[in-house]
DNA sequence: AAGGCGGGGGC
DNA sequence: GCCCCAGCCTT
């Protein structure tokens, strides 16, 4: 036997962390929870899902919420379309399943935004489901405990990371069991730097033994990133700005920023920042974004009053400054108005660096 | 099967 | 500053 379940369990319940989403058996919550944890950590989701159960308490108030309203409580936290699938989802199952989520894996996974993991998650969370969840935590789990070395991110491994994980689960307690292997995972047998001298299961962890930690799990995907170049142009009249929704299967897809350029390289960028100087009152210095498949460099140009013509393009809105925070705005945005104070303070006289 | 989608943390 | 993390959807 290759997991000793009892030890895993027993450690779990000594040090596991104190969360919300573990004292339910609500699926709405656990839900929730599940969404915002995609990608995303522990102390990163927290005030998340308390600013969500605040805001929308059962699963019919979440379907009558409109999506910028849900888009700004998820604003910061990134991969934006779980934000958008889960209303949708919301409103399907207030719509179409009595208000009532499916008991089942099979039946959750019909859902919006709910894949493999999540599904997994909830049936065995909520429902006692004996089916077993595969995370990151769990591939690296036990791709060290049992040292396989193939591809986590191929389609070959995720079967047999997923037949593994069902065959060590345990199905008389899988809600406890997944969350002990997850938090295990999180806590313990980390991606640097595992405590393995301390560590429950020591005695069994075959990739310890050939000292193939650090090497697992195997992943094959490679890290490419590319360039972007972004000019945000500012207008200000009275106290209004303008500023447009991104729409298209991009980046920060439903949040709002200001009127974009994007150019394909940093010549073509500068050369239209400089055929803007007449009008410039005010160019920011390059900012850059950077992301873990792109950076984005940046400009933020104040454009002398041409707001009246560009506020006839379609989708443009004029907002009060004071508005601005009602809007979902991408954190490039963001940092950029916290950074500016407010735009009324802007230096108007500067010109272009 | 491969590519796109964010922001945070470690070093 | 650079690298790592990783579930779901689309193509």
């Amino acid at each position: 036997m290759g997991l000793n379940r009892q030890e895993l369990i027993s450690w779990y319940l000594i040090n596991k962390r104190d969360l919300p989403w573990r004292k339910t058996k609500n699926p709405y919550k656990i839900w929730l929870s599940e969404i915002i944890l995609q990608q995303t950590r522990v102390q990163q989701g927290l005030p998340y899902y308390w600013k969500f159960i605040a805001a929308y308490p059962t699963i019919q108030s979440l379907a009558f919420a409109n999506e910028d309203e849900v888009l700004n409580l998820w604003q910061g936290l990134g991969y934006y379309s779980r934000a958008r699938n889960m209303l949708m989802t919301a409103r399907v199952i207030n719509e179409q399943y009595d208000g009532c989520f499916p008991t089942n894996y099979n039946d959750l996974l019909k859902l919006k935004g709910i894949g493999e993991y999540t599904a997994a998650a909830i049936a065995s969370f909520s429902f006692k489901e004996p089916v077993a969840v595969v995370d990151g935590n769990v591939y690296r789990v036990l791709s060290r405990l049992f040292d396989i070395d193939t591809p986590i991110d191929s389609g070959t491994g995720k079967k047999a990371f997923r037949f593994l994980a069902d065959e060590v689960l345990d199905k008389v307690n899988p809600d406890t069991f997944n969350q002990a292997i997850m938090e295990f995972g999180a806590l313990h047998c980390t991606p640097q730097k595992p405590d393995c001298n301390n560590c429950v299961l020591n005695g069994t962890c075959l990739s310890r033994v050939n000292g193939t930690i650090s090497q697992r799990p195997v992943k094959k995907k490679k890290n490419a990133s590319k360039q972007r170049f972004f000019v945000y142009k500012v207008f200000l009249e009275d106290d209004k700005t303008t500023i447009q929704k991104r729409e298209g299967k991009d980046i920060w897809q439903g949040l709002y920023e200001f009127p974009l350029e994007e150019f394909d390289d940093a010549k073509k960028q500068m050369d239209y920042i400089q055929s803007c100087k007449g009008k410039t009152l005010y160019c920011s210095s390059e900012i850059t974004h950077i992301l873990s498949h792109q950076r984005i460099k940046t400009f933020f140009i104040y454009l002398k009053s041409e707001k009246k013509k560009e506020a006839l393009k379609q989708g443009v809105l004029s907002v009060p400054i004071n508005e601005l925070h009602r809007y979902p705005v991408s954190v490039l945005t963001e940092n950029f108005l916290k950074k500016t104070k407010s735009l009324t303070f802007f230096p108007f006289d500067q010109n272009v660096t």
